[in-house]
DNA sequence: GCCAACGTTGGC
DNA sequence: GCCAACGTTGGC
């Protein structure tokens, strides 16, 4: 799918681990269900805010180097966390009532994995993303908003990668 | 592996 | 409702 900042309603960062799920991984499966988001703030804006079609910044989290990975997109509503009445699931929660589900999670699909990682250094040298949340420190916050000009500048820096 | 920052829990 | 203790996140 072609597209450019620009296109989208609104725009976000999701962290992940890349040894749990890297952006390879949502490559590989097409689309994913963002399980295992147990913090609020998160929950609300994929239950409240993500809309169909939203940009998402994949930041690999807990990585060498961290950084920006890839582009995924909402895809569709939000629906129920499936891991929260796994009782296997490290993220089982016996108090969410089937009827009435505690967390939500967004589905996304991949748009495209960066041919180089932005890394983290490079997004805080850069003085177009001063203010971005993900490059606050102590921001631990899984799903986050990002302005679009913020992801469009990004984007930037990803085509201006130098390539192999 | 360390540890600062932060969110959550639970005693009171 | 306060806040200390605890668990987690995530860069380094």
């Amino acid at each position: 799918m072609r597209y450019t900042a620009g296109m989208a309603k609104r725009y976000w960062l999701m962290k992940s681990e890349p040894e749990v799920y890297s952006i390879s991984d949502l490559e590989k499966d097409g689309t994913s269900g963002w399980e295992g988001v147990r913090n609020y703030q998160a929950r609300n804006s994929m239950r409240d805010d993500m809309k169909d079609g939203d940009l998402v910044l994949y930041y690999h989290s807990n990585a060498k180097p961290p950084g920006v990975a890839g582009v995924a997109k909402v895809s569709g509503p939000p629906v129920p966390d499936p891991s929260q009445f796994d009782k296997k699931s490290e993220y089982y929660d016996a108090t969410s009532d089937k009827a009435e589900p505690r967390w939500l999670m967004a589905r996304i699909a991949f748009v495209e994995k960066f041919a180089q990682v932005v890394p983290l250094d490079v997004l805080k040298a850069d003085n177009a993303l001063t203010g971005m949340p993900v490059l606050q420190k102590g921001q631990r916050l899984s799903v986050q908003p990002v302005s679009p000009e913020h992801f469009a500048r990004v984007l930037k820096l990803a085509r201006a990668k130098t390539r192999p």
